[in-house]
DNA sequence: ATTTGTTTTGCAACCGGTTGCAAAACCCAA
DNA sequence: TTGGGTTTTGCAACCGGTTGCAAAACAAAT
């Protein structure tokens, strides 16, 4: 059985209050007394029980990391960020995955119940219960790889979705190509469907430019690798490019490709969103629109701490431009 | 403010421990009484505060769920089945990530803290601190992926690398290859030991196959590509099939082999560990040894549980045989 | 030595719960 | 109605800490 407070106390002859004095930095004690209590800490080998301790502090130090994404490598290093960014500055991650939780409600609660000091959803779509029952308890809430909107309810850290679907446009339209397309992931997410009204806006600015829009089931490999080997079987024409609305997505919309023996870059080009990790494999080589994952995690880590200071902080979203990584998926600007 | 159990106690106009029992199953309680308090508590939006409890019941239902392979996709799949297991189970992640700790003592410290119940490691190494602090502590700790030791100081569940040497040898051999080489991970790791241990005491009753050992940095991508370009440049003859300790490095080493022209299974023969997701993707198609993830997974969170019932269990090491997994990379058997 | 001002210390109450124990309430039979 | 046995309830102490407040200790100035 750990040591306690009160053990450390006695054996050092001295009142407990002491003893949770020399434990909080910025209390008042005597050097005297505290070498004294660290003295008797160390023999016992104590250290603060942070449970208790957060009864009266109101701080558990405990941060709720939510995601539904345990399929996409590119969330390893998500998490890899997070878990290391909170490590760094005193937080603890209580991973939640809500995968194949039917009701977001449960998870809300039980966050509640061990008093979490705040939640980071790291997901591309927030359950709308979460924002909303948060605020409530007063919880700050970041929501990171979220999408923009005027009046967020929860801060938001992520990318202009809109300007990075006018990115893809113009870097397409200047390659040449003439009949472009959108594979999307799931047709109801919200960064969707903005990417798709950028990718629009400007390729309404080059009326040669043709385009047609489809949609994956889900960001995954199977979904992209399905729906290009549906394309390439409908034996309606292909277009000449394709902008997929995630890696993994786009590795297996290559892989369908592949399959059908057509060649990338020559027959057809690939523009991948996230650029994660394996992007970058050689074999992968995937050419791709970054997003600046970095910043994004640091900016979501430092909003949360400014919460944790003034949770009545007003909602913010807060967009980083992306930018392109040239790899081998699509042919060189002419 | 969130109520507390005094403030349903008020409005319910009964004592505090009536509440408290109606909200701790096996309590005696009327069936008016508690018709009673759970009107109170639901009016009020109550829900006990676990971190409280746990301090009298000396149970927090936090799990440390420790790891620093966060830069293989494999993990990412642990991660979940993990996750989702300790939900279904009523407990609850705490995640560290031990990559950049220096100091692995911190991290337990941390945990202790933050009086965990238990401590899954998952991760092929295990910090030797690990181990004796927690059993010191007399915390239960379950290394999962782990490697098997006559006398295990704390439970361990994976699989038996010893074993799998044995039979990636024996299909190698079946397979006619005459000339076989292991490309194992780091070579400190104890996990590869014992694999090579098994791979060669295998070879050695085939005395027409011979056989050759390097290593690779670390199980990752880049690792394994680099290594098999140094083997490629390195002039000397190559071997007509590598066993690779991992699957990333795996496919590391296939796209070394790719960018120097070789043809897989054609011209050199790939096997690999784990079978990943990815490995599966059809355009990678990788033959490897299936590490029953699931089970272990399982396993390990039921030997958690009885943990949890009786700390004392005695130490004990389950391994799970491998299976085979057919795929592309090799050739097949004749 | 006394006064005054500043630290330092301990007391006791509190954070939000649980639980052993004894009193109160209930049930049924005599 | 009384008595005995069984549930149900509340009291009060406790889990491991923190903290406002007043007393104690110390230091400096008179």
């Amino acid at each position: 059985m750990a040591a306690t407070l009160k053990d450390v106390a006695e054996r050092a002859g001295v009142s407990r209050s002491a003893v949770s004095r020399t434990f909080t930095d910025g209390a008042s004690v005597s050097e005297k007394m505290r070498k004294k209590v660290l003295r008797a800490a160390d023999e016992l080998g104590y250290s603060p029980n942070f449970l208790a301790r957060s009864l009266t502090t109101r701080r558990t130090k405990l941060i709720g990391l939510v995601s539904a994404n345990f399929h996409n490598p590119f969330f390893l290093q998500v998490f890899d960020l997070f878990t290391r960014g909170l490590q760094d500055i005193g937080l603890r991650p209580l991973l939640v995955n809500l995968s194949d939780e039917t009701d977001p409600e449960n998870s809300v609660q039980m966050l509640r119940q061990y008093s979490v000091d705040g939640v980071v959803v790291a997901s591309s779509t927030l359950p709308p219960a979460f924002a909303k029952t948060f605020r409530d308890a007063g919880v700050p809430v970041v929501h990171a790889f979220g999408r923009h909107t005027t009046a967020p309810k929860v801060h938001v850290v992520g990318i202009d979705n809109v300007e990075c679907g006018r990115m893809v446009a113009r870097v397409l339209a200047e390659r040449g190509y003439r009949n472009v397309a959108f594979l999307g992931g799931p047709e109801s997410a919200t960064s969707t469907q903005d990417r798709l009204q950028g990718f629009e806006e400007e390729l309404a600015k080059h009326p040669t430019v043709t385009h047609s829009v489809t949609y994956a089931q889900s960001y995954t490999f199977q979904a992209g690798r399905a729906e290009m080997l549906r394309l390439i079987h409908d034996g309606a024409p292909m277009a000449e490019a394709y902008f997929c609305g995630d890696d993994v997505l786009s590795i297996g919309v290559l892989s369908a490709l592949e399959s059908a023996g057509k060649r990338v870059p020559e027959d057809v080009g690939i523009i991948g969103l996230n650029d994660m990790e394996m992007s970058g494999w050689e074999n992968i080589n995937l050419t791709t629109v970054r997003q600046p994952i970095q910043q994004i995690v640091s900016s979501t880590l430092e909003l949360m701490v400014a919460m944790l200071e003034d949770p009545d902080r007003y909602p913010e979203a807060r967009l980083f431009p992306c930018t392109l990584t040239e790899r081998g998926t699509l042919r060189p600007k002419k």
